[in-house]
DNA sequence: TCTGGGGTCCTAGGACCC
DNA sequence: TCTGGGGTCCTAGGACCC
């Protein structure tokens, strides 16, 4: 039988632990990183209730004496990489999921460094060592149980799963703790009586398909019978980009809706600008408050990068949900590029090579070296050089930095 | 002042094709 | 007599993850 050799990885607390890391005044308090909303929040203040995504008066009220900083932004991304170099040495195969956690296959290391679980706590020790950052890690020989087995670690533990005791680790469980069960499928399988994974294990794999759909239910099935086929991958390319903004609940002004999508549309298409790539696909989200989202999407026949031509797709979307819905009130808008491809400047310009014409296509040309210029401008004299259409940007709910540790690296 | 921002995947229904 | 069946693409909405 194969053994433990996937590794979870996984920070705990990242964000506030690094505060705690800088200031060591801050440490064995309740913290939250962010100012008008939480954004993270330390072990102490998890305890009291305080999550990510809560207004920090919320927070305040449910721990009076938590402490909010505004947090280090570029110190969370440098720590991340310095952990996830470390981890490099042990196995190049590294999946990393997101700022604070990563996969690891370590099957082809274990001649040069031990076992998994000796691996696992070498690990653990060089990064609070060099880092000084608690690392939780799941040893396991599938990534869904090495995930779980993390989970169950934190905070700042190892738990190896053996190869021959995995039922009796993961059936005894609660369900929430498998990936792809929320608050919703949580609840739906209450309603059943079903609370540990043991017991979802024993739902008829027909009865889970009805209760939740095709999809979930068998792999739901498949994980509670410890069935995960799954490889560790060190790379996977984005499918989509997308920003959004929260906004004060207020009309949808035609001034309102185009300036924030002209500035949401230039967010996404600067980034797939740097990435040289373009998507067919161009969606809008608006959240009317107190009520559902609204989404609209359009497919194109090609694809696009270029901020205005984004903002053009996403404004008509945008015009049109906002009157076939009635919408008299928002609160937030997004915008997102999916569909993504390749190399869409280089097909731009290869057209023009070959002088391909036809309706605004000379436009188009004119349009994406306006684009690059002010690209070109952000990179040497800073973001706030140059702005797309004289767009002045207010004052944003959540800084800039924030939104870039949660964009997806990938490559 | 009941929820921030970036993502993934699935579903149901419709259009269209063979 | 009221009509098969599979495949692909698209849209709107929703659950879930970090």
């Amino acid at each position: 039988m194969a053994s433990a050799d996937i590794l979870h990885v996984d920070l705990d607390a990242f964000y506030a632990s690094v505060e705690q890391l800088l200031n060591p005044a801050l440490r064995g308090k309740p913290i939250a990183v962010g100012a008008g909303v939480v954004l993270a929040s330390s072990y102490e203040a998890k305890h009291y209730g305080v999550q990510s995504g809560m207004p920090t008066r919320q927070a305040r009220s449910l721990c009076p004496q938590l402490v909010t900083v505004p947090g280090h932004f570029s110190e969370y991304q440098r720590l991340s990489d310095q952990v996830f170099d470390i981890c490099g040495d042990l196995t190049p195969i590294v999946e990393r999921i997101s700022i604070d956690e990563a996969w690891l296959d370590v099957s082809g290391s274990t001649h040069l460094f031990g076992d998994s679980a000796t691996m696992a706590r070498a690990l653990r020790k060089r990064v609070l060592d060099e880092t000084g950052l608690p690392l939780s890690i799941g040893a396991a020989r599938t990534k869904f149980l090495a995930k779980v087995a993390s989970q169950v670690a934190k905070p700042d533990g190892l738990v190896v799963v053996e190869p021959d005791h995995e039922m009796e680790f993961l059936h005894p469980l609660p369900v929430r703790l498998v990936w792809g069960v929320g608050p919703v499928t949580q609840a739906k399988l209450a309603e059943r009586g079903v609370h540990t994974i043991g017991e979802l294990a024993q739902l008829k794999p027909q009865a889970l398909e009805r209760m939740l759909g095709d999809a979930a239910g068998k792999h739901l099935n498949a994980l509670a019978w410890n069935r995960d086929p799954r490889g560790v991958e060190r790379h996977r390319r984005s499918g989509s980009m997308g920003a959004q903004s929260a906004l004060p609940r207020q009309a949808p002004t035609d001034e309102l809706v185009s300036q924030t999508l002209m500035r949401l549309a230039d967010r996404v298409g600067t980034r797939l600008r740097k990435k040289d790539r373009g998507g067919r696909t161009i969606a809008i989200r608006i959240r009317i408050p107190e009520q559902r989202a609204i989404s609209r999407r359009r497919t194109l026949g090609s694809a696009i990068s270029g901020s205005d031509a984004i903002h053009r797709v996403a404004l008509e979307l945008a015009h049109q949900a906002i009157k076939e819905e009635k919408i008299h009130e928002i609160s937030l808008l997004g915008v997102s590029v999916s569909g993504l491809r390749e190399g869409t400047a280089l097909q731009l310009e290869l057209a023009l090579g070959q002088g391909e014409s036809g309706a605004g296509s000379d436009e188009g040309v004119r349009r994406w070296e306006l684009d690059r210029a002010i690209d070109q401008a952000r990179e040497r004299f800073g973001k706030e050089a140059v702005g797309h259409g004289g767009v002045v940007f207010g004052r944003q709910s959540v800084p800039d930095e924030f939104r870039e540790l949660a964009e997806k690296k990938d490559d």
